[in-house]
DNA sequence: CAGAGCCTAAACCGATCGGTTTCCAAACGC
DNA sequence: GCGTTTGGAAACCGATCGGTTTAGGCTCTG
């Protein structure tokens, strides 16, 4: 059966996928279709569309970090856990049907920031940038808020050339990442040995 | 006269502006009351909206082109040529109504790399991609083709960045790009004086 | 001054938009 | 077993979608 999970969970499901996949001006009959849900009991589990695009956003914002994030004990050093982002960004790009970060992406179709999804993306825009200082402090970098936002700056842009090529980027975010890396002093432990 | 421009140029005019500014699903019927035109004329001007997407892209590429790339004799170095883009970038994010680069934003709305606009939008990429190469090669870089990606990454991180904070970069980018520029050897004059 | 072209305004087309309402069947607690 | 709640199917609302057509005004050229 379709009808396993609960019909709040089958409409944020769906989306999560289709504004992702379609964009948020998808209407509003095709996503109930598409989660098997009416449109009544739609618009008394949401208020409006724009509330389930925010909701929807927050339900995958967890996942997606999940998904970019080192697993425990994935990568021990803070130069690794930061390229393993990049690494898991890369094969994104690479297995098809990629439209770049999903907050940058419904953060560029709302064009306004009030709108309640604009606000969801800012927060887990925000989350990955956190991920990266806690790292960057980790490592006793000098100035580890503007790298921070640097290596996210530098995240956002791989995202986007791989959505303005319709290619995957084949790297191109990860030596980006490591050069930024290696000019904040985050040296790969290898060649920080080798320097001595 | 509202009348002076033809009505393909008052068209193309409009789109620029209300395809940027409200996204690409902006209605045909708004369009042409912003640009006095009448949807006939649309028609037989353009085969269809995305035909005029595209055409309107391509309009405002070479302008938003001149308005980032330096002056002539504005700037000398390459290191200098190369900021400058950035510098202008941060201006632009500062004045208000910045939705993005357009070229990145509409691949993102329009989500299918086939669709002529997202064509225009790679096309237009690709040459801010190849003014930062001309520049890199004139500087000697080591692999003047990947720092060009890189950096035309960075720029395109940044007008994310300024996009989904909705705020102004406050000099975000150019150190970013400064950051690139210092590790691959692109010292800045003075700096390089110094060092000796 | 007559006729041809170009243009806008506006009606029109079927489809779809976000959102509401009605109807009815299945699932629930008692 | 009975009443209530839940939720899906579908009709319905006015507005708008992309696109076509009609009607008529304006300006050129001859």
């Amino acid at each position: 059966m379709t009808t396993q999970a609960t019909p709040r969970e089958r409409l944020l499901d769906a989306a999560g996928e289709l504004f992702y996949r379609d964009g948020v001006n998808i209407g509003v009959d095709a996503l109930c279709k598409a989660a098997g849900v009416s449109k009544k009991s739609m618009y008394q589990l949401f208020r409006s569309k724009d509330e389930l695009i925010a909701e929807s956003l927050a339900s995958v914002g967890p996942s997606y970090q999940r998904a970019l994030e080192p697993d425990l004990g994935e990568a021990s050093t803070p130069r690794e856990r930061i390229l393993v982002v990049f690494e898991k960004q890369d094969r994104l790009t690479a297995q098809g049907e990629f439209f770049g970060c999903p907050f940058v992406s419904t953060a560029f179709e709302l064009k306004n920031p009030e709108h309640p999804g604009s606000v969801v993306a800012r927060h887990f825009k925000q989350r990955l940038t956190d991920f990266f200082l806690g790292e960057l402090v980790a490592a006793g970098v000098d100035d580890p808020e503007l790298m921070a936002v640097q290596l996210t700056m530098a995240f956002d842009g791989a995202s986007a050339r791989a959505v303005v090529r319709a290619q995957a980027l084949g790297g191109l975010g990860i030596k980006m990442a490591e050069a930024l890396l290696d000019a904040a002093g985050v040296r790969a432990p290898e060649l920080a040995s080798q320097a001595r």
